[in-house]
RNA sequence: GCUCAAGUGGCGGAAUUGGUAGACGCGCUGGAUUCAAAAUCCAGUUCUUUCGGGAGUGUGGGUUCGAUUCCCACCUUGAGUACCA
C-alpha cells in the first residue's frame, strides 16, 4: 500500500472539522499556552508560499504544546478593513465587503489544505459590525480618558472634572496639548459648557485637535508616521506632504516612557526591541530658557548636554517657530520671510534628499547667555525640526557637527570648551572622556559631572529644569477613507459627543461611490443616511437634521492598525461572544499571548499600537496584563526565484542566457510556470503568454534550448514568480509542504524558494511510510526493539525536543531523515520505536501521523496522545571515537573506552603507530586529553 | 551617517558550553533494475594534489594545546532609521 496523501489528508481535515479536534476551551485544568499568528489581510492575491511560513511554524508549536499536556489556544481571523479593497471598490464599483467576503473564502481554503489546528470557531473579521461595535467600544473609552502623570495611569475624564471643579487645573499634572491656561476651580464652574468641552478635549486620549498631518494627495487620506516609507506612502508609493488639518489623534505620546520600559520585560529579539527603542527616541537633557534681548519674548531650547552651554555662540530657530516674526529686525524681514516660503514649499522629500546643503538666515535679533549675559545672534534654519523639542536649539559648535558645519558656513564664531581638544578640523562630538573647560563653574568637570552640575545650576537659577523627550508622536486616527470603522460621533456645535456603548455598532453607511466627495469630504460624506437622532438612539436621514436633537455623524473613518490593535483578546472568548470583548474569565485565564510569529515589518506599528492599547485597556481595569505578546518571533521572509528571458533591443529576438552578453538586450521576466527545473524554457508555453511574444524569435543553446536567467527577489505577481501552496498540495501533499518550509532554513532568515529542493522531503515521507509497512501490509509488531532502534529513538526524541523549544525547526527536519534512514537499515518493525515515533512527527506532518496512529490501533485522534520522554539510559555508550589532532588538526581516529584515565589514553595513543608516523621521530612538546572529547598532540 | 542582523561546497543550509567543519536535503557523476522511461536502490561528490599529503568557514591580526564559535580592525550584503539638538 503506497503512500496516499491527498486520500489521506483529505480524510484527516474533514474528520478534524467534524471532531472540533481543536477547539480550546475556557475552563481546564491544564496550563494554558495561547500561540497566535498575526492575522491576515485577505488579498485577491490569495495566499503564496511565502505566506504560511509563520503559521506552519506556529502549528507546529501549537501542535507540540498539545502533547505536552497544555490547554492551547491557537486561533486565526482576518484584517478585513483596509485600502486594497477599497481601491478595488473604487474602480469597479464592487462593494469592498462583497470582495472582501470573496478573498476571506479564498484564503480559508487556502489555509484548510495545509492542515492548521485552528480553533476556526473563534474567528474574527475586523470589518464585521459584531466585531468593530468592540473597537467603536474602545474608542469611546480611549475619548473618556486623560492621562494622570502622577499615578502613571490613564482614568476616566469625570474624575478630571471633579478636580477642575474643586481645584482648578493648576495641580493636575496630566499630559496634554501645550496651550493650556491655568484656571481656578471658580473659572472652571463659570465656562460656558462648549468652553469647558474644548479644554477637556486636550486632555482625552484620543482627541480631536488641529494637527501637522502627512496628507498624501494620491491616495486621499492622511497617513501615520510608520505608514510612510522614505516619503513616500507604504502602500502604492505615493507622495506625502505636510498639511495642517483637524483630526482624531491617539495621544500614544503619553506611553512613551512605559511602552520603553516594557521592552525589557517581554522576550522578543534585540533588532525588533532596538526598532521600537528608536521610534520611542528616549533623550534626557534639560530645557532652558533664553530671553530675548529687547524683547519680551523668551525662546526655550531642548539639549541633551547642558554641560556645554558656554560653547553656546548662536541660536537656530525652526523656520515655523511661532516666534520668528515676532523677533526678526526690520533690516532682516525680507530675507527671512523669503527663506520661510522658500522652505515650506519644498516638499518633506526634497529636504531629505539634499541633507548636505546647509541653508539659513540671521534674524536680526539677539537672545542673552543665561550665565554669561552675553548676547547671542538669532538664526533661522531648516536643519532645525519644528516637530521636535522646541523647535529651537542652542548651537554649540564646538561639540555638534551640524551646528559645526552652520557656523563654518556663515562665519559665526566657535568657541572651545574642551580641554586639550582640536576642533580646527570638525566638531568634538565624541564626549565619551572629555574635560570642559573655559566654562566658569564647569570648568575641569569630566562631562558627566559638568551635566549634572550645569542642569543643578539651570535649576538654581530658574532658567530651566531637567527635561526628557521623546521622539514618539501621537498617532492620527482619522482615515479619509470609506473602508474602516466609523466613528461612534456626532457634533453638536462643532463639538465630538461619543454615542453611548448600547447603540453600537453604528455600521457603516452605503454610499453610491467610494470617492471623496466634489466638496473634498471624505467618502462617507456620500452618504444620505447618515446623522444621528439623540431621541431615539438610531442613524436617520441627513436630510433631518435640525442641530437640536439630530446631528451630522463623523465622516472621517478609523485607521487600519485600529482593528488589529485588541484583536488578541477577542479570540478569549468563546460562549458569550456576542455579549462583551471578552470576559472577565476569559481574560483571567489566558491573560496574553505567549507566542505570537509575524513578519517584521510591523515592528513599529501594529506592535506597537497594540503594546498601547493593551497598557491602556489595563489602566482602566479591562484586562489584567500591561504587554500583549510575551514572546514575539518575527518570520523570514520567502523570496521568489524569478526568470529572466533577454530580449535584444528593437527587436522581437530572444537570446539566450550564455550569449546574452553578445547583444544589447533587456531583462524580461518570465513566468517561472514556463521553466523547468534545468531553468529551460517552455518555449511555446511563452510564446502563447502574451499577443506580443506571438511570434517572437530565439537564439537558443546550441543544443536547440533557451535558458532563462534566474535571480531572487521578493514573490510577487508583477515579477511572475509566484509559487501557490495549492499546487504543491495537489502535487506533494500539505505535509510535504509543511516539511519543506520548515526545511529551507532557520525561521527567522530569509530564503529562497526553490520547488526543484522539495522532492527530498517527498521522498523522506514516503521512507516513513514505508518503514510501518511490508508492501502492501502494514507491518508493525510488537516485537522487542534493538538496542539500536531504541537510540535512533531517543537520540532523535531529544533533539527533536531541543529544537522545537529553541523554534530551530529546519535542523528537527533532518533529524527526522535521519531516524528513517537509520531506522529503514535496521529493519525495525518495533510498536515500541515507531509509535513514539508517529507523535514525535504528528506535529510536523500531522496527515500521515494521524493515519499512521489509526493503522497502529488507535481510535482518538494523535493529537490527545502525549509526547514520548526522553531517557538517557537509552544513549549510554561505553566507547568514544577519539579525533587524535596534531596542533589542532585531525589526523585519524581511534575507538576508545569511555572509563580510561587521560594517561591510559595518552598510552594508548603514543603506542599507535600512526601517531609515530606523525611525529615522525620528533618527541611531542605537550599531550592534551580530554576524555570524551579529543586528544590533540602539540609539537 | 547611525543601529541591528548576516557572510561556511554548485545550491538551501548543519556544527546548542571553543574539541573530527560541510550533518540533512537538492543538484551532479557512476552503477543496479528496466525493451525504455518514471519510480526505487547502491556508491561517490569542499578545493587541490606528484595520491604521501596540503589548504580551507568574507579579509587581516590576536587569545588558546585547539577558533565557523571568543576579542580587535576592516570589507561586503541585507533590514531599520535618518538633520532628534
Amino acid at each position: 500500500m503506497s503512500y496516499n496523501f491527498s486520500q489521506i489528508e483529505a480524510k484527516w481535515q474533514k474528520y478534524w472539522s467534524e471532531n472540533n479536534t481543536f477547539k480550546a476551551s475556557n475552563h481546564s485544568d491544564k496550563e494554558k499556552y495561547y500561540v497566535l499568528d498575526m492575522f491576515p489581510y485577505p488579498s485577491g492575491a490569495g495566499l503564496h508560499v511565502g505566506h504560511p511560513l509563520g503559521y506552519i511554524a506556529s502549528d507546529i508549536y501549537a501542535r507540540y504544546k498539545r502533547h505536552k499536556g497544555f490547554n492551547v489556544l491557537h486561533p486565526q481571523g482576518y484584517d478585513s478593513f483596509g485600502l486594497p479593497a477599497e481601491q478595488y471598490a473604487i474602480q469597479t464599483g464592487q462593494h469592498p465587503a462583497v470582495t472582501t467576503k470573496v478573498n476571506i473564502n479564498r484564503y480559508r481554503e487556502q489555509l484548510d489544505k495545509i492542515g492548521f489546528s485552528f480553533d476556526w470557531s473563534r474567528e474574527v473579521r475586523t470589518s464585521k459590525p459584531s466585531y468593530y461595535k468592540w473597537t467603536q467600544w474602545i474608542f469611546s473609552k480611549l475619548f473618556e480618558s486623560w492621562y494622570d502623570k502622577k499615578q502613571d495611569k490613564a482614568r476616566e475624564i469625570s474624575t478630571l472634572k471633579e478636580i477642575f471643579k474643586k481645584e482648578g487645573n493648576v495641580n493636575v499634572a496630566a499630559v496634554t496639548e501645550e496651550d493650556i491656561p491655568l484656571f481656578t476651580a471658580e473659572e472652571w464652574i463659570n465656562y460656558q459648557q462648549t468652553e469647558q468641552e474644548k479644554i477637556l478635549l486636550k486632555y482625552r486620549l484620543a482627541y480631536l485637535a488641529d494637527t501637522e498631518v502627512n496628507w498624501c494627495p494620491a491616495l486621499g487620506t492622511v497617513l501615520a508616521n510608520d505608514e510612510i516609507v522614505n516619503g513616500v506612502s507604504e502602500r502604492g508609493g505615493h507622495p506625502v506632504v505636510r498639511k495642517k488639518m483637524k483630526q482624531w489623534s491617539m495621544r500614544i505620546s503619553a506611553y512613551a516612557e512605559r511602552l520603553l520600559q516594557g521592552l525589557e520585560t517581554i522576550d522578543w529579539n534585540e533588532s525588533l526591541k532596538e526598532s521600537q527603542r528608536n521610534w520611542i527616541g528616549k533623550s534626557v537633557g534639560a530645557q532652558v530658557t533664553f530671553s530675548v534681548k529687547n524683547s519680551e519674548s523668551t525662546i526655550n531650547v531642548f539639549t541633551t548636554r547642558p554641560d556645554t552651554i558656554f560653547g553656546v555662540t548662536f541660536m537656530t530657530l525652526a523656520p515655523e517657530h511661532e516666534l520668528v516674526s515676532k523677533i526678526t529686525t526690520a533690516e532682516q524681514k525680507e530675507a527671512v520671510e523669503a527663506y520661510k516660503t522658500a522652505t515650506a514649499k519644498r516638499s518633506e522629500r526634497d529636504r531629505m534628499a539634499d541633507v548636505k546643503t546647509i541653508s539659513g538666515v540671521f534674524t536680526g535679533a539677539y537672545a542673552e547667555h543665561p550665565f554669561t549675559k552675553e548676547p547671542i545672534p538669532i538664526w533661522i534654519g531648516d536643519y532645525v525640526l519644528a516637530s521636535y523639542g522646541t523647535g529651537a536649539v542652542m548651537a554649540v559648535p564646538c561639540g555638534d557637527q551640524r551646528d559645526y558645519d552652520f557656523a563654518k558656513h556663515f562665519d559665526i564664531p566657535i568657541k572651545n570648551i574642551f580641554k586639550d581638544v582640536d576642533i580646527s578640523e570638525a566638531a568634538h562630538t565624541n564626549k565619551e572622556g572629555s574635560v570642559i573647560s573655559n566654562s566658569d563653574f564647569l570648568t575641569d568637570l569630566p562631562y558627566k559631572k559638568a551635566i549634572k552640575q550645569a542642569v543643578y545650576q539651570i535649576e538654581q537659577e530658574k532658567i530651566g529644569e531637567k527635561q526628557t523627550n521623546y521622539r514618539l508622536r501621537d498617532a492620527v486616527f482619522s482615515r479619509q477613507r470609506y473602508w474602516g470603522e466609523p466613528f461612534p460621533v456626532y457634533y453638536k456645535e462643532g463639538l465630538p459627543q461619543i454615542i453611548a456603548q448600547e447603540h453600537l455598532p453604528i455600521e457603516l453607511p452605503e454610499v453610491e461611490k467610494y470617492l471623496p466627495t466634489e466638496e473634498g469630504e471624505p467618502p462617507l460624506g456620500r452618504a444620505d443616511c447618515w446623522a444621528w437622532d439623540t431621541k431615539n438612539y438610531k442613524v436617520v436621514e441627513n436630510t433631518l437634521v435640525d442641530n437640536q436633537t439630530i446631528f451630522p455623524l463623523e465622516l472621517n473613518t478609523m485607521p487600519g492598525w485600529a482593528g488589529s490593535s485588541w484583536y488578541f483578546f477577542r479570540y478569549m472568548e468563546d460562549e458569550q461572544r456576542q455579549e462583551v470583548f471578552a470576559s472577565k474569565e476569559a481574560l483571567t485565564y489566558w491573560q496574553n499571548v505567549d507566542l505570537y510569529i509575524g513578519g517584521s515589518e510591523h515592528a513599529t506599528g501594529h506592535l506597537l499600537y497594540a503594546r498601547f492599547w493593551t497598557k491602556f485597556l489595563k489602566d482602566i481595569g479591562l484586562v489584567p496584563v500591561e504587554e500583549p505578546f510575551k514572546k514575539l518571533i518575527n518570520q523570514g521572509m520567502i523570496l521568489g526565484e524569478s526568470a529572466f528571458v533577454y530580449r535584444i533591443e528593437g527587436e522581437n529576438k530572444f537570446v539566450t542566457f550564455s550569449k546574452k552578453e553578445a547583444y544589447k538586450t533587456q531583462e524580461i521576466h518570465a513566468d517561472v510556470a514556463f521553466v523547468n527545473a534545468a531553468n529551460e524554457l517552455d518555449i511555446e508555453a511563452f510564446k502563447n503568454w502574451r499577443p506580443e511574444f506571438k511570434d517572437a524569435a530565439f537564439i537558443t543553446e546550441d543544443d536547440g534550448k533557451y535558458i532563462v536567467g534566474k535571480e531572487v527577489e521578493k514573490m510577487s505577481k508583477s515579477k511572475f514568480n509566484v509559487v501557490n501552496p495549492d499546487d504543491i498540495c495537489e502535487d506533494y501533499g500539505a505535509d510535504t509542504l509543511r516539511m519543506y518550509e520548515m526545511f529551507l532554513g532557520p525561521l527567522e532568515q530569509a530564503k529562497p524558494w526553490n520547488t526543484a529542493g522539495i522532492t527530498g522531503v517527498h521522498n523522506f515521507l514516503k521512507k516513513l511510510w514505508k518503514l510501518y509497512h511490508d508492501g502492501e501490509r502494514f507491518a508493525v509488531t510488537d516485537a522487542e526493539a534493538s538496542k539500536e532502534a531504541m537510540k535512533t529513538l531517543h537520540k532523535t526524541i531529544k533533539k527533536v525536543t531541543e529544537d522545537i523549544e529553541s523554534f530551530s525547526f529546519n535542523t528537527s527536519v533532518s533529524t527526522f531523515m535521519i531516524a528513517v534512514n537509520e531506522l529503514s537499515a535496521q529493519k525495525c518493525k518495533s510498536r515500541a520505536v515507531l509509535e513514539p515515533l508517529a507523535i514525535l512527527i504528528s506535529p510536523y506532518a500531522p496527515h500521515i501521523a494521524e493515519e499512521l496512529w489509526q493503522k497502529l490501533g488507535h481510535n482518538e485522534s494523535v493529537t490527545t496522545a502525549l509526547y514520548p520522554v526522553y531517557e538517557e539510559k537509552y544513549l549510554k555508550e561505553d566507547s568514544k571515537t577519539y579525533p587524535i589532532s596534531f596542533n589542532g588538526k585531525t589526523r585519524f581516529t581511534l575507538d576508545l573506552a569511555l572509563d580510561l584515565s587521560k594517561e591510559e589514553i595518552e598510552k594508548i595513543v603514543m603506542s599507535d603507530e600512526r601517531t609515530q608516523k606523525q611525529l615522525d621521530g620528533r618527541t611531542p612538546k605537550k599531550v592534551i586529553v580530554v576524555p570524551g572529547k579529543i586528544v590533540n598532540i602539540v609539537g
